[in-house]
DNA sequence: CGCTGTCTTGAAGCGTTTCAACACAAGTGG
DNA sequence: CCACTTGTGTTGAAACGCTTCAAGACAGCG
C-alpha cells in the first residue's frame, strides 16, 4: 500500500521519533524501563491510513496489535441481517487487534479509519515474545482486557433492559463526566449505530430533551447539558 | 460462612485431590509442568456455595479468580431501572473474577451459584505472582479473555441489528451446534434475560417455530431443531 | 461551488411489552 | 411420600415505543 509523505517529521522519512511518543502514549506501555522500551520500539513499525481504509476486516486470520498515533479508529460488526453495529472508537494511545491477537480465530470485526489516523503496529509474534520476555507488560494488558470486558457488558445490558431513550440519555451523561458543554465524539448516524437504534430516533428525542429544556444543541455537534437530574430520572 | 460436609470426599475434609482435578480441567492450566501445577495448586483454595448463594456482587472491591469445579454460577448485571441482565453462565472448569482481578475498581456483576457448586479460589495477589513467575499461564489468560470479548460483543451486535424473534432463533441454532436435540442450559426466564426480552415473548416465539414445524419441545426443557436452514433464514 | 452524505420531520405500521389470570412444575416441610 | 408453597411457564388482549419509508433541508468535503 501507498503512504502519503506529506510531512517532514513522517516516520517513513527516517524521523522516528513519533514512533517513541506513540508507544509513550499507550497507558500499558507508560513507565517501562529503557530496556523493555527499546525490545517494543525494535519491533514496531507504523503505517497511516486515509479516512474510510480498512485497517482489517472480518474474516481476515492475519493479525496485529494497532495502536492509534493520531487520528480515529471506529471498530464494528456487520449482523447476519447486514446491519452495522458500532462497537466503539478509538483515539490516540488507544489500541485494538485483541480478537484474534491470542486465539487462532479470524477477526470478526472491522476496523476502519474515520480520518487519516497513523498507527503503530505490533505483529502478533512479536507481541507474543514480548510478553513472555516482560510478563508486567502482560499484566497491563490483561487489566485493560478486563476494563473492556467491563464496558461492552454494560453496554449490553442497556441494550437488553433499557429503552432507547434512556441509552441516550445515559449516553448524554457519560459525555457529559467531561464537562456539561461537550462535542458529540461521531455522527448521529454513527450514534444510531453504536445506541443500536436509528438516526430518525435520536434526532426526535433530542429535540424532545431540547423541548424539555433538559439540554441544548449548538453547532458542530456541541451539545450542552442542563438539567441532569431530569436525564437520570427518565 | 459454614459449608455443609455431605460427601465423604469433600475437599475441606482433607481429600485435596479434587483441588487437582478441578486445575486440571480449566484450558488455560492444561499441560502445565509439574512446576506449575504445583504453583498454583499451592494457592487455590475451594469453597461450597448452595443454590442461591452469591460468590460476589456488585459494589464489591474484594477479588479472586472462581474457578467452577462442579455447579453452575449465572453472571449477571442491574440496570438502572433494576432489571436483570444475565451476562453468561459457567460450568465446570469455567472461571470468572476478571474485572476487579486486574484493574482496581469494584465488581460491576453478580455471581450466584444456580445449585450446589464448588468453586476453587487463587486470590488476586497469588495470581499476579503467579503470572509474573509464568508468563505462559497470562498469555493463555489473555486469550481466554479476548474469546470472551468477542463472544459479548457478539451479543451486543445481536441486541442492536436483530429482531427478538431472530435473536431466539440465532441462540436455538448455536444449542444445536452440539447436537439437534439439546437441553435448554436454563429457565426460559432466564433465557429471556440473557437475551434482553420477556419471557412471554420466549414463550410465544417458541410455540410459533413449533407450529411452523421448526422445532419440537420436549419436557425437560428439551428442544429438537427439525429445520436449521428456516430458522437461519428468519 | 456543486455534489454527496447526513440530518430532520411527518405519518403509518408493526413488533414487542405489559398486565392479568391461570396451568404447571419444582423444592420444602410435615 | 404427599400436600403445600413458591416460582416458572402459558395465553390473550390492549397499549406503547420504535422503526420504516419518503421527502426535503442542511452541512461538509473535494
Amino acid at each position: 500500500m501507498e503512504v502519503n509523505h506529506i510531512n517532514p517529521s513522517c516516520p517513513h522519512c527516517g524521523h522516528g521519533d513519533s514512533k517513541t511518543k506513540c508507544v509513550q502514549r499507550v497507558p500499558i506501555f507508560n513507565h517501562l524501563d529503557p530496556s523493555q522500551m527499546n525490545a517494543i520500539l525494535s519491533v514496531v513499525r507504523s503505517k497511516i491510513y486515509r479516512r474510510g481504509e480498512l485497517i482489517f476486516r472480518a474474516g481476515e486470520s492475519s493479525s496485529a496489535l494497532f495502536i492509534v498515533n493520531r487520528g480515529r479508529i471506529k471498530i464494528y460488526r456487520l449482523s447476519e441481517s447486514g446491519k452495522e453495529q458500532i462497537i466503539r472508537f478509538l483515539g490516540p494511545g488507544e489500541f485494538t487487534g485483541e480478537y484474534a491477537l491470542f486465539s487462532e480465530t479470524i477477526h470478526e470485526s472491522f476496523a476502519e479509519a474515520v480520518e487519516e489516523t497513523m498507527v503503530c503496529i505490533i505483529e502478533r509474534d512479536d507481541l507474543h515474545s514480548l510478553l513472555l520476555q516482560y510478563p508486567s507488560i502482560a499484566l497491563r494488558l490483561l487489566s485493560e482486557f478486563s476494563k473492556r470486558l467491563e464496558s461492552v457488558e454494560r453496554q449490553t445490558t442497556w441494550f437488553g433492559t433499557e429503552t432507547v431513550e434512556r441509552r441516550i440519555a445515559l449516553y448524554l451523561l457519560e459525555c457529559a463526566e467531561q464537562g456539561l458543554l461537550f462535542t458529540l465524539p461521531m455522527s448521529k448516524k454513527d450514534l444510531a449505530s453504536f445506541l443500536g437504534t436509528t438516526p430518525e430516533t435520536i434526532s426526535r428525542k433530542l429535540r424532545e430533551f431540547e423541548e424539555a429544556g433538559w439540554i441544548k444543541q449548538r453547532p458542530h455537534r456541541q451539545i450542552e447539558i442542563l438539567d441532569q437530574s431530569a436525564l437520570a430520572n427518565l
